[in-house]
DNA sequence: AAAGGATGTTGACACTGTGAACTTCAAGTG
DNA sequence: CACTTGAAGTTCACAGTGTCAACATCCTTT
């Protein structure tokens, strides 16, 4: 049994994901442009070129953040479809759940502005060749899949997904941005008023006479 | 008379200006990040500390930039509502100038993407309290004008107007920086397509019963 | 047991934002 | 008109960053 903190092991062990936790951190205090190679391999306790070992410029590390990121955001999206409970109706269930994801994605966006900032950021996308999680499920993943329960529930004609795709998320991104950025100075109450009110009218655009 | 372009004077004369403008070079070569102070100044041919006389730190001048790019982007704006003529009714012309204003939106992002990624970069917001120009007309304005008309011509009940606006402003937000980021590898078909239908969309979630 | 490749380290360089002290110049005051 | 004074630019300096090259250490495989 190797003592757990003997002395520093000259080999970190897992400094990939180290890293890429001390980036998150990074992010989630500051955004996608405070996430510093030097300062994450500081706080990993190791030196500033051992990253370089596992990324090969910043711009992989912030990418590497920026998936992190995503996969966290569909998760949340996730989780606020399971607290809906079915009433057994089941256009009222399908549309529920998909408001539902709207809003975690705007509540994950104020809760977590960094790594909201950060998931979407130009770099990040940039550098895409970067490995990819085998089993992550990405935002969008958890869209289609309401959608597909909307055209299930016999609410949404097939042909319109691809339109309807576009404007819920484009919508629910740009409310997103908009709150965190021109429109950060609002009150809780207000912004709360405006995701209800956008949602709403998402609605109204994606299912003609229903809501 | 004093000639052009003596020896060059020790006073720049109007440096504050050329900084913001070599700032905007910048950005539009390479978005905000890529707007650096002794970049500006070495471009306009002064020391990296005189920029230090005109802003107070470099957000201060990216602040600049961004408001320079929130006008441009309103200037386009109201350049594709005029190149819509009145063609007699009253409804079809709002709805169309509406639509118009959309799309100047997400073609100024797409055509000028590093300049649309500074007009909403968060530190352009944050600092604030910058002396901001007298006559300056924001995006927001010109949205707001032609919801006015949408009311005006009897299409939009008074009372949806704030709903209206964050739908309206959201989508059409939410598009621009999706087409720049996550869906930045679409074909300019492709592209264009998901502009028009997203506009339509949105139009039936603004104007129910009538596109 | 020795080789070899993966992983970390040190040292160095060019670049950035920014503060302090100095210089130049235009404008107003006695 | 000489002379001060304050705005606008300059130089020097420092800490911090990304990244390259050369070196050190350790695990693994033969």
């Amino acid at each position: 049994m190797t003592p757990a903190t003997s002395v520093k092991p000259y080999h970190h062990g897992d400094l990939r994901n180290a890293l890429v936790e001390a980036g998150v951190e990074l992010a989630r205090e500051g955004g996608p442009a405070a996430i510093v190679l030097r300062e994450a391999a500081r706080r990993v306790g190791v030196s500033p070129n051992a990253a370089y070992r596992h990324f090969d410029s910043l711009p992989a590390l912030v990418t590497a953040v920026a998936q992190r990121a995503l996969t966290d955001l569909a998760k949340a999206m996730q989780t606020e479809i399971r607290r809906c409970r079915p009433s057994g109706d089941e256009q009222a269930d399908a549309w529920r759940t998909a408001r539902a994801v709207g809003k975690a994605y705007v509540e994950f966006a104020l809760r977590e502005q960094g790594l909201f900032q950060t998931a979407f950021d130009r770099r990040a996308h940039a550098a895409a060749s970067d490995h990819i999680e085998p089993g992550a499920v990405s935002p969008q993943d958890v869209l289609t899949e309401r959608l597909e329960a909307l055209v299930a529930a016999g609410l949404l004609p097939a042909a319109d997904m691809a339109a309807a795709r576009m404007l819920a998320w484009s919508s629910v991104h740009g409310l997103a941005l908009l709150l965190l950025g021109p429109l950060e100075h609002l009150s809780r109450r207000e912004r709360k008023a405006m995701v209800e009110a956008t949602l709403d009218q998402v609605g109204a655009g994606l299912l003609p006479g229903r809501t």
